[in-house]
DNA sequence: ATCGTCGGATTGTTGAACAATCGGCCGAAG
DNA sequence: CTTCGGCCGATTGTTCAACAATCCGACGAT
């Protein structure tokens, strides 16, 4: 589980290591431990993050831990207030919809540029994954899925770039998810609509399967805008 | 504190501030510099940058031009080869097919998403900068006033985020131009078909104005691949 | 209660040091 | 003559200690 994570964060900023061993650098490492943080919740939005505290509990020089500090700013994890420190990125009502706006140009252009039989396999196996996380009620593993849906759609265009954007957005998400995860039914309910969107894609009907999910964001966000005060 | 009034400042992310003064940090003061000696092509696509050399030819800490290239790593102007040092990123055939893809996903989208009478405003105006410059023989006037047309396209979504990454990609653009910019005639082409973009986006006809723009991109991604060998 | 001032704490930046690693040079072996 | 292995210099990765600049909150004066 962490070591799969680490691997599909360190896949955000990283440089590509060719066919390298490549052992990450220390504050690459420090960067995971602080995005696995961050995932798991024990970092809350708004939080501070004390560079000697880090640094100490790490068992790391300052200054490495600013190095950490950069990437996690880069991929807007943490906010730096110049002179004030970094706090973890809370996201308001505008941000909400803007990762929305986000979400929508890159995950419908990569649905309607349909993609190779394998990449469409990925997106049947996530719903899939999802089905059998709601019958086993693994709720943490519904949100997953979820996730691996999505990530699996923005995959069809083959695109890295797109692709690590769309793993910048959901790990934005991931930080005010917290909040919203209570609800039980909140990805259960996605679970027909996901199903839906891969039998279009697979019977190619990529505008159909466009339309499909561009009413499923716009009908989350609104969604996600309700939870967090408008 | 919401992330939403973080910056704006410098066109890439560079974390300035909202009625601030705030002197930007000397990391991103090099980090501008070297943005700079990048887009001038002072600086080519392969080049090594010895974190000593800078350190000194700037007149700061090299740990501070450590953090510099952190930034500069993120926005990939740059790569990070682990033990061997930074090197100014250089963009294969597959990186320019990649570009475009990003490209289509948030300008089609945007453009499809319409935008305020004022936003609209600019992008003709960019059309008509680009005008002016043709007039003028203005070659390299040309080309900014291009990028100007196509960010202006994507503020038209008005995502703080969308016009970032939007920015980033041009950024990588204006990296391997530098050799594809001898055609004169490269730009001057696109005119027309930015007026009739810009028509059509200013009749309301959405759709047209996405096709438009498709064709567009796909046509400017065609003749960069064989420019640079495919 | 408001305002200015002071002090403590944290960040920004520097400089120096050291280990780890890399690339290339040179010599030895085949 | 080519190839392989090991050494050397150079550069990066990381730590440490120091200092100035800046901010926050508390204290005190008006």
């Amino acid at each position: 589980m962490t070591t799969s994570d680490a691997a599909a964060g360190s896949a955000l900023g990283a440089a590509a290591a060719r066919l390298r061993v490549a052992v990450p650098s220390v504050a690459d490492r420090v960067a995971a431990e602080l995005r696995l943080q961050l995932a798991e919740g024990l970092l809350l939005p708004g939080a501070r993050l004390t560079e000697s505290t880090i640094a100490e509990d790490l068992g790391v020089s300052r200054n490495t831990v600013r190095e950490a500090f950069a990437e996690l700013a880069a991929e807007r994890l943490v906010v730096r207030h110049p002179n004030r420190g970094v706090f973890v990125a809370s996201l308001g009502p505008g941000d909400i919809r803007d990762v929305y706006t986000v979400r929508r140009a890159i995950e419908v252009s990569a649905i309607r540029g349909g993609g190779s039989a394998k990449r469409v396999a990925a997106v049947r196996a996530a719903v899939e994954e999802g089905k059998a996380a709601a019958a086993a009620n693994d709720e943490e593993g519904l949100g997953n899925a979820n996730q691996h849906f999505h990530r699996a759609i923005v995959a069809l265009a083959g695109s890295r770039r797109l692709d690590t954007i769309m793993a910048q957005v959901l790990a934005e998400m991931r930080l005010f998810f917290h909040k919203a995860t209570v609800d039980a039914h909140f990805y259960r309910g996605y679970l027909p609509d996901n199903e839906e969107i891969c039998n279009a894609l697979e019977a190619g009907d990529l505008d159909r399967a466009g339309e499909l999910l561009l009413a499923y964001l716009d009908r989350s966000e609104e969604r996600q805008a309700a939870v967090h005060g408008d």
